[in-house]
DNA sequence: ATCAATATTAGTACATTGTACTAATTAATG
DNA sequence: CATTAATTAGTACAATGTACTAATATTGAT
């Protein structure tokens, strides 16, 4: 079990390094110098560590939603949340980088379908931004709320992409920081005065 | 030359279809009726695929890009480039959900790389961007101007990749509809009263 | 403590993949 | 027609994911 852990740690650490189609299964089993079939034992195809890995990530971003819900809703708050998601992303660049790619991948052979917390996500985030809405730190007619869902959603899922592509010039750090001011901006364009000065 | 055509489509197709790396060359020889020897006089490896295909989707890019700077700028006519480019890329999506990843494996092996457009695409983005302003369509502080370009350099890449990841439910048609409608949106967040009375 | 049952590890074999190479065929050119 | 080049077919090779079997280690009940 401890064997699982170690196993996951490695795969991801060359997911992210390499990427998850330049990476094969006797090489990762080798960096932990064990044999294949022993690899093969505990992960029978290389796509239970992706959906282990996937799990892995979902659970831990899990805990920052919850942490987030059980507070006052407010616009600084919600930013951070976006932070900490944001890094646990990053730590799964590898995975993340090739949502569409692992997705396919996992429908296909286990039946997990990203799609479906996909609609989970939107509702979470229509929730939230009404919320946000409510305690008057956001300035939403109808239409531009399902607007800035949508933005959501898709930035914060493909910013990473994003980062990779312009050729990730900085570490974690830093280029979480770029893409979170980004959103920030962004939330500003929304937010009441009050909601503005609120982040300040 | 007539077949490297056939060849190329061929393999759009099935990249289309099932992705990059679900699809062996042995499999797009067979739909031609050719062998994979054949195959592999035309196009030696699987990259030479990928690199011809993404520079057919640059050249058609490039036309329109070129065709809106030759005329009037105005909101309008910028959102209907966008709504241009989001088709082709819908026809390459094979490609573009799979964007790091490709550029990953062409810049590894022909040194081709894609993030090189991708600083030349911001430069452009911003010209235009500020030429909106300065015909008063669109109102912009030095700050804001760079989170547009972001967003839509951002939102321009992995709007399909999103869509795919919603589960596609529509066709082309009103897909690309759908995230030039979300564009759209983003864009009269920044723009003066006369840019979105322009609009409708 | 012993022994059976289970869990883990190693080793290997197989089909498939991208790719390279050679031989055969067709087209082009003088 | 002859020869040179372009195209096609066929095949071989290394690497991959995966399945399978045999060996070893661990566990748990008596």
């Amino acid at each position: 079990m401890n064997t699982r852990l170690r196993i996951l740690e490695e795969a991801l650490r060359q997911f992210n390094k390499k990427g998850i189609h330049q990476v094969g299964v006797r090489e990762i089993a080798r960096s932990l110098n064990m044999s294949p079939g022993n690899l093969s034992y505990h992960f029978p195809k290389k796509e239970d560590l992706l959906l282990e890995i996937i799990r892995n990530y979902s659970k831990t971003n899990k805990v920052y939603r919850e942490g987030y819900l059980n507070g006052k809703p407010c616009l600084i708050r919600f930013i951070q949340l976006f932070e900490k998601t944001f890094h646990n992303q990053f730590q799964h660049r590898g995975i993340f980088t090739e949502l569409v790619e692992v997705n396919r991948i996992l429908k296909e052979s286990t039946g997990f379908d990203y799609t479906i917390s996909q609609t989970e996500r939107i509702n979470e985030f229509e929730n939230m931004v009404e919320t946000l809405q409510e305690v008057g730190e956001l300035k939403l007619g109808s239409e531009i709320k399902t607007n800035l869902v949508s933005f959501l959603t898709l930035f914060g899922r493909f910013w990473i992409s994003e980062a990779f592509l312009a050729g990730l010039p900085k570490g974690q750090e830093e280029t979480v920081n770029h893409y979170i001011s980004i959103l920030k901006h962004q939330l500003i364009l929304n937010a009441t005065p009050f909601g503005v000065k609120s982040l300040k």
